[in-house]
RNA sequence: CGGGAUGUAGCGCAGCCUGGUAGCGCACCUGCUUCGGGAGCAGGGGGUCGCAAGUUCAAUUCUUGUCAUCCCGACCA
């Protein structure tokens, strides 16, 4: 079923767009005919759109395969009672849909599937011997996001493949999880994608250590940034600050309370008293779910990094405090906030650019008042200083020398952890070593959003036509359409082509239909087949048939007996790109 | 969950302000013509106007509620 007739075949194309349907991926995988939505969230996956996923998930399985992880496949529905054991059935919120059978026993959909394997694992693997290990599935998954949007790219519930490695120790688990990076550097690449695979948080899965792979594309929800020397790139969530090198040699001016009636911002404070915004200090006031509250200090023109100040705070929640909050413990209202003279002993977390500013402009924590001249030691004191500054375009990169960064879009299509114990001591997964000693398992895990990497596939790859699929995930590599149905010498070149297509081996489509020619250009378009062949009447007089790659608009003029060898080459030539 | 918006035929939309029982383009069906970039003419089918109350002689139109969907934020493959 490589090769397919498209009057028998179902591909639902749209004229228009639908007005429901934000981002261009999701604008044409509708009008394409590839998905169809149920509910907000959750999408029927229509023949065409099947075939790209499926074709996906196999690169996925050849690179699994290849990298020593063995497929397998676990339940979309688990018990919370293993939820409940790693502690995350209280943790994991309302993303985790949960429900009762008919015993009124708790079940939720999984969303991730540490516990499950993890407790396969213990039951299973004793012995160091059986190590190392690493399964993999390509299976649904659900997650009841709170906002689910732009089509399959953050849907409800959707195809991920998961895998999950087990080693006897930490340098072990490095090895894991360094074949499982490979392996996602060859998928991405041999699906012809633009991508980083950049330094990222952890978020709520945990462990020590994480890289995402990101596609990269204006559309993508994440910033990213890359060196343009060496190979650091990072999340912007996650990127280091460079440190600043500021000297210090300025004699200490004399403390000052100037008078600045309603300048509120950096912005109008650095220009009503006519100094440099990077010779002011802007102080923010955050809070915590449970009530903590903490100052963070920048300097006047760089931006705070909310998760590097909630993951040094320790903290589960970080929210800008409410006017009650800061008027309780500095006293002033917003916009002329500083360290000096607070109300309440709060932790005062300043940015590490922050230690070398001298005689700086902050806010004085009085209405309209602010001070010149400020300097840490003498005026006030910190109590930490932190990266807490996002990275921007420009700055120097934090690993080499000479690099500066380069600020890109992204779509997280991958994302691969290094756990640790985390789960494997939380259930108890352990194994005895050649001493004959119980030791915990090191896990790592490692995910690709099936759904999600073919729709930024196409938001990478497309015009105003609409998709340009790269041949190794195109629904089919070829298509064949023949001008006009009603002449029978232009049929049968053009059912003899798609037969010695489809004997190549070549998954080519044969738009037989009896459709007038512009449509069958636009539908081929549409649906983004990268090899197409046109079978008119007039170039048939000449014993040629036309050949048009899609990507480029490059059109050719072949002799009949030629084209499908020439297609057959084109094709192993893209699927060749390991 | 907070903020914003929208629900009228498969898709895109108009009508609603100023109540009188629904229309346009595309798609679909029939016929003829046409046939290398979303054809032309003629005829035709299809709508509980998201749902529920209320006001009214009368509600797609006004009011209230409700549901759904989409966009902006926190979460994530």
């Amino acid at each position: 079923m490589t090769s397919m007739l498209y009057s028998r075949y179902f591909i639902p194309t749209m004229k228009e767009t639908p007005s429901d349907a934000e981002v261009v991926s999701h604008q044409l995988m509708l009008r394409a005919g590839m998905i169809r939505k149920l509910a907000s969230g959750i999408y029927n996956y229509l023949p065409l759109g099947l075939r790209s996923i499926r074709k996906f998930e196999n690169i996925v399985r050849e690179e699994m395969n290849k990298a020593d992880a063995i497929e397998m496949l676990m339940p979309s529905v688990q018990p919370a009672e293993l939820w409940q054991e790693s502690g995350r059935w209280a943790f994991y919120g309302k993303e985790l849909l949960r429900f009762k059978d008919r015993k009124e026993a708790e079940f939720c959909m999984g969303p991730t599937h540490e516990e499950v394997i993890t407790d396969m694992v213990r039951r299973e693997i004793k012995s160091y011997r059986q190590m190392p290990l690493n399964f993999y599935q390509v299976q649904t998954k659900f997650r009841d996001e709170i906002r689910p949007r732009f089509g399959l790219m953050r849907g409800r519930e959707f195809i991920m493949k998961d895998a999950y490695s087990f080693d006897v120790d930490s340098d072990a688990a490095d090895l894991s999880y360094e074949k499982m990076f490979n392996a996602y550097m060859r998928i991405f690449e041999r699906c012809g994608l633009n991508f980083r695979a950049v330094e990222a948080d952890t978020g709520s899965i945990g462990g020590s250590s994480s890289h995402e792979f990101m596609v990269l594309a204006d559309s993508g929800e994440d910033a990213i940034v890359s060196c343009d020397a060496c190979r650091y790139a990072a999340n912007i969530e996650k990127a280091e600050s460079p440190l600043f090198t500021s000297s210090c040699d300025a004699t200490h001016g004399a403390l000052q309370k100037v008078s600045t009636p309603e300048m509120k911002t950096i912005v109008d404070v650095a220009g009503f008293l006519k100094v440099a915004p990077d010779q002011t200090i802007k102080t923010l006031v955050y809070a915590s779910d449970t009530g903590e509250i903490a100052m963070a200090l920048l300097r006047g023109d760089h931006e705070l990094n909310e998760l590097k100040l909630k993951n040094y705070l320790g903290w589960d929640e970080i929210l800008m405090a409410s006017e009650e909050q800061i008027l309780a413990c500095t006293g002033s209202p917003v916009g002329f906030l500083g360290p000096i003279g607070l109300k309440q002993d709060i932790p005062v977390i300043a940015d590490r650019v922050v230690k070398g500013m001298v005689n700086v402009v902050m806010g004085a924590n009085e209405k309209d008042q602010h001070y010149i001249n400020a300097n840490r030691g003498r005026d006030f004191e910190v109590s930490g200083f932190v990266d807490i500054r996002t990275v921007e375009a420009g700055d120097a990169c934090p690993r080499c020398e000479s690099g500066k960064l380069e600020m890109w879009r992204g779509i997280e299509v991958g994302h691969v952890f290094k756990l640790g114990t985390k789960y494997s001591k939380a259930l108890n997964a352990t194994y005895l070593d050649a001493n004959g000693k119980e030791q915990i398992i090191f896990m790592g895990c490692y995910g690709i959003g099936i759904g999600r990497t073919v729709a930024a596939a196409i938001e990478q790859n497309h015009d105003e036509n609409g998709i340009i699929f790269p041949i190794p995930i195109a629904p089919f590599q070829c298509s064949v359409v023949a001008v006009n149905t009603k002449d029978a010498g232009v049929m049968a070149s053009a059912e003899e082509i798609y037969l010695c297509l489809e004997k190549l081996g070549v998954e080519v489509l044969f738009d037989d239909r009896d459709e007038r020619p512009g449509i069958k250009f636009k539908d081929n378009d549409l649906i983004g087949i990268p090899l197409r062949i046109v079978v008119g009447s007039k170039g048939l007089a000449e014993g040629k048939v036309e050949l048009k790659i899609r990507s480029t608009g490059e059109v050719q003029s072949v002799p009949l007996g030629e084209v499908a060898a020439t297609v057959k080459q084109l094709v192993e030539a893209a699927l060749r790109n390991d």
